[in-house]
DNA sequence: GCTGTGTTTTGCAGCGCTGCAAAAGCGTAG
DNA sequence: CTACGCTTTTGCAGCGCTGCAAAACACAGC
């Protein structure tokens, strides 16, 4: 393989120094237009292309950001991280993906101080469990924002619509339907579940706001936001007799799973069990029955946490961490009103 | 923000050479028990991490692949990306991602001579078409795997499943079941889709081979292999009047948006039109009906596609690009055959 | 003690680029 | 003609690491 084009041999071909063929690659304004033209025509001669690689090292960063998502293939995820994708781009960053299984060994490795120092320049991070101990050792120069959570202390950015308030609203829904028994699915109680403890908060608050009492035994708790959970869960609270009348699921996933086990026994929805999820992802708008849900405003989500990662990292003195709250509205389809009469 | 710790620094408080850290850092073999010790000591006394980008730099490598693929939050492909990311873990390498947006011109830029140099030492591809042009002006020297198309030219390694065998296969399948007017949904018969050709190409063999023929007007075009358009497509189908009683979809997600239509008219799957999808993605398998389909064997491609890629990127005389076929197979589910009696 | 062999450590150059500050060029005013 | 301010171009050092080859060391055999 031949050696590379370098920047000192397009200056030699277009006989100015190295510099001010950098100047002109750049876009730098200082520079007359005859050189420019000289130097573009050198550039183009020899096909010259700069190396990435040594202007990272020249300039110390390295125009990547990492997208730490737990699983890649969850829907939400996969449709978050395409508009995150084409916010960087724009700004002219590359993303760098990491999944982390939800192990949270290897979350911790993500913002640990010096991990990886340098192979990015700031990170998105959708925690599965953000515990206290990675937040302690976490680099505290490192440009952060996180999705998600609701644990932002100060040194970094949280972006995430209000899980309470959009979770009592689901909830609410159900109730209004005239449901009684109304079950919820997700529940985390354990450290590292926050978000799912903010649902269920929202879930209870429905609940008192109408002076009605709830059921612990309707709440479920799941591993994971995912179908085969879902399905789970609901054939748990099926075999047990006395079976709910509705069910509030933490994520849209969760929600098609416990649909397939409800429809698998027999029974329908909305007019037995009515369903609602939570993010929105595709599959709910074409499944059978389509699913009622929660759709938070991915793309603003996206470019909010892109654009406030890219500040954090543009600034020497980093901004306070804000809390930033994305907009969200209930989505009311078949799983839980039935379908529309037939055309 | 303080100076980071160097190799330099260290090799101070140890009282060695730099070149010495660096040999104990990298785990070089000749290096005596005492020194790797005093070393060590003193890089975690310091708390140094390599700086990835000067290594990189020295190196001439970046220590990153990058797997394009033309839409992320199409299940298919993260599920696929999943394995990608897990298996170059495994060997050392991250995983840059970009997703074209299926743009022919992105497509092409991401191989084409020089472009992004050394951001990556490899490329795993999965264009959405791959053209003339594209493949004619493409860096020789960047190693590359593509997935999906046939399309290699010796100079590249191709993994995917056996599109016309698997084709024939799914609609043999429908026709097994008695069904005589089975239509095709996801033809895409211009340049670039060639994918979809082989597709059709199975489904014409599997007519031929039993002396049936064809109803060219059953065969229907998509711009994308997803539930919008399966959709579409479907309702098309459907207004002409003499519908088909059969459905090979060229994606599960074009099955699934049939599916939604076909239901939404008030019609049964199977019973009214048997459905068959292509890629075995997790929705099928918990939809209502689940999706009967082609299984390709997803990590056989990723750990083989990267295996493939790394072995590219460390030889020197690149070996000859390979034509690699993936096992797959047919799982049949609800939407051809029916449910099971209920329990 | 000296030589030869093998192991361990070192010095240096350089990967290709950009930051910095100085040098050169250029036009206008005095 | 000189001085001054502004624009344009340049030279150099250095980002932090590794490849290479030479130097230093250790040990055995004569």
């Amino acid at each position: 393989m031949r050696r590379e084009v370098t920047l000192r041999d397009v200056a030699e071909l277009a006989g100015v120094s190295s510099r001010t063929v950098s100047n002109v690659v750049n876009g730098y304004a200082n520079v007359t237009e005859r050189t420019r033209e000289r130097v573009q025509r050198a550039v183009e001669e020899l096909g010259y292309r700069p190396n990435v690689l040594a202007r990272n090292l020249a300039q110390g960063r390295s125009g990547q950001i990492a997208v730490v998502v737990p699983y890649l293939d969850t829907p939400y995820f996969s449709e978050l991280l395409q508009s995150v994708i084409r916010a960087a781009r724009i700004s002219g960053y590359n993303v760098l993906i990491d999944q982390t299984d939800g192990d949270a060994e290897h979350e911790r490795g993500f913002i640990a101080h010096g991990s990886r120092r340098l192979l990015f320049d700031g990170v998105i991070f959708s925690p599965l469990g953000l515990d206290q101990r990675a937040l302690a050792d976490r680099d505290p120069a490192l440009p952060l924002v996180i999705l998600g959570e609701r644990a932002s202390d100060g040194s970094f950015d949280h972006v995430g619509i209000d899980d309470v308030a959009a979770s009592r609203q689901a909830t609410e829904h159900l109730l209004d339907l005239g449901r009684h028994r109304v079950a919820a699915i997700g529940d985390q109680p354990y450290a590292t579940g926050e978000a799912a403890q903010l649902r269920t908060q929202g879930f209870r608050e429905a609940h008192t706001a109408r002076g009605l009492s709830i059921r612990e035994d309707l709440i479920i708790g799941t591993a994971r936001f995912n179908r085969p959970d879902g399905a789970r869960a609901m054939a748990d609270l099926l075999d047990r007799g006395d079976p709910p009348d509705a069910v509030f699921c933490y994520s849209d996933l969760v929600a098609l799973g416990a649909i397939h086990t409800i429809l698998a026994r027999g029974l329908r929805v909305p007019e037995d069990i009515a369903v609602i999820g939570y993010d929105d992802i595709e599959d709910g708008r074409y499944s059978n029955p389509t699913v009622s849900t929660i759709s938070p405003d991915k793309e603003w989500i996206a470019t909010t946490a892109v654009e406030r990662l890219l500040l954090r990292i543009g600034s020497s003195t980093p901004p306070p961490g804000l809390e930033l709250r994305a907009p969200h509205k209930l989505i009311v389809r078949e799983s839980t009103t039935g379908r529309a009469s037939r055309p």
